[in-house]
DNA sequence: CAATTAACTAACTAGTACGTTACTTGCCCC
DNA sequence: GGGGCAAGTAACGTACTAGTTAGTTAATTG
């Protein structure tokens, strides 16, 4: 019965598996952190890459897996970045500034990164606890900042009894809650944390934060 | 054919419609938390307190407003709560540790409602904008840091260049990271944040930290 | 160049999810 | 004590959604 002609698939995918692959991981980060794990949708995430879902499944095997790998990947590139990071040359105050202001940036720069990890603690970390790549690896600059805080403490100008994980955890707190919960405090307080004018403001301000807290006379408050 | 005798209703709800309201508010709230808007099923909140999806179309009018009563309730807790701290009688420092103390006690004990803040923040506070009582009330704890804040400058021992609002990030983000990223953080740097043992310490590092940078010398690193 | 396999497509399945319709039951007040 | 209405129930409908099955097309290689 006059069935259409088969389609001459010329408007098909050219043929090329690191492409797809990367290209359905591109999409799904995006997807990902724009709907959450659960809200994001597998169909829309291949179509908007013009392939089909069963491709999905053929090269991540499922919806968890392509979120663990898109985890994976946004895990890696602060990795590498972190790896650059080069602050040896530099007195510790200057040092700690630095490296707090690269946090500052490198949250600023990546707020679909930011989303994830927020998605990810909603689900307890599973995707993290079952990824050997993930929860095996440490953070390179868990090392750097206690190369610092030592340094620092050495030369006597760093008095705070501090370890540099906390520290970290210090640093990291203000740079993402700044981005994550950017858009309920500027509902509940009418200001714009990531406004472009007041970026500078809220960089110097983590330094200080920091660094009075590392070289303060801490005694001196209680 | 023989029709299972229709059920007696002797196992019905009393009729309590106020009940009812709060029963599906109380189990929505743990499940929006636990699972996300999009993760939450109206079927299992109606489930888990013996009533019916249609309990919560009658007295809520879907999903999307369920969630906002939902927000609603947990920030007019936490509005209440900051209602009723009272830091009048202390001098500005002591006032800002135990404002400081009073937000990080309350991240602690609230977790449910970090949760609803990052997913609400994942949906860019669409529910909040959408809600006249959210909205338009301002928060008190702004005010109390306010004024704290300006009678430490009048005594001298406040030279940081803050106001209120920003205050009140730096203060929130380390309560807020601290509770709503313990999973990944604690998955990536084998360190568990809201570990009892440890809640002393980071109560303490909190409060060190605002001060230190309330009352430093903030030339001296620069 | 033929056999093999990697890459890709379409259609389907089984289960799920929100929201609605139609109906029943108990309470309150005149 | 009965009319009226608030409170509650059951079952359905439509749309969606993760994952699967079965088959096709292009590249590679012996």
């Amino acid at each position: 019965m006059t069935a259409a002609p088969p389609p001459t698939h010329s408007s098909g995918r050219q043929r090329d598996a690191a492409r797809t692959r990367a290209e359905i991981l591109d999409v799904a980060t995006e997807e990902f952190a724009r709907l959450g794990y659960t809200g994001a949708r597998v169909d829309v995430i291949a179509a908007r890459i013009h392939t089909t879902k069963r491709m999905i499944y053929y090269y991540f095997g499922g919806k968890e897996q392509l979120f663990t790998a898109v985890l994976e990947r946004a895990y890696a590139v602060i990795r590498q970045q972190e790896q650059g990071l080069d602050v040896g040359h530099l007195d510790p105050v200057a040092a700690i500034r630095r490296l707090a202001e690269l946090t500052f940036d490198h949250h600023e720069e990546h707020p679909d990164f930011i989303r994830l990890v927020s998605i990810e603690n909603i689900h307890e970390a599973e995707h993290i606890i079952g990824s050997a790549t993930l929860s095996e690896l440490s953070s390179p600059a868990i090392e750097v900042i206690g190369r610092i805080l030592e340094e620092g403490r050495a030369q006597g100008v760093f008095t705070a009894d501090v370890d540099a994980v906390d520290l970290h955890a210090m640093i990291s707190s203000f740079c993402f809650f700044r981005v994550a919960n950017r858009h309920t405090f500027g509902a509940l307080f009418g200001r714009d944390l990531t406004a472009a004018d007041r970026r500078q403001h809220y960089r110097t301000m983590l330094g200080d934060m920091v660094l009075a807290y590392l070289t303060g006379d801490t005694a001196r408050e209680r």
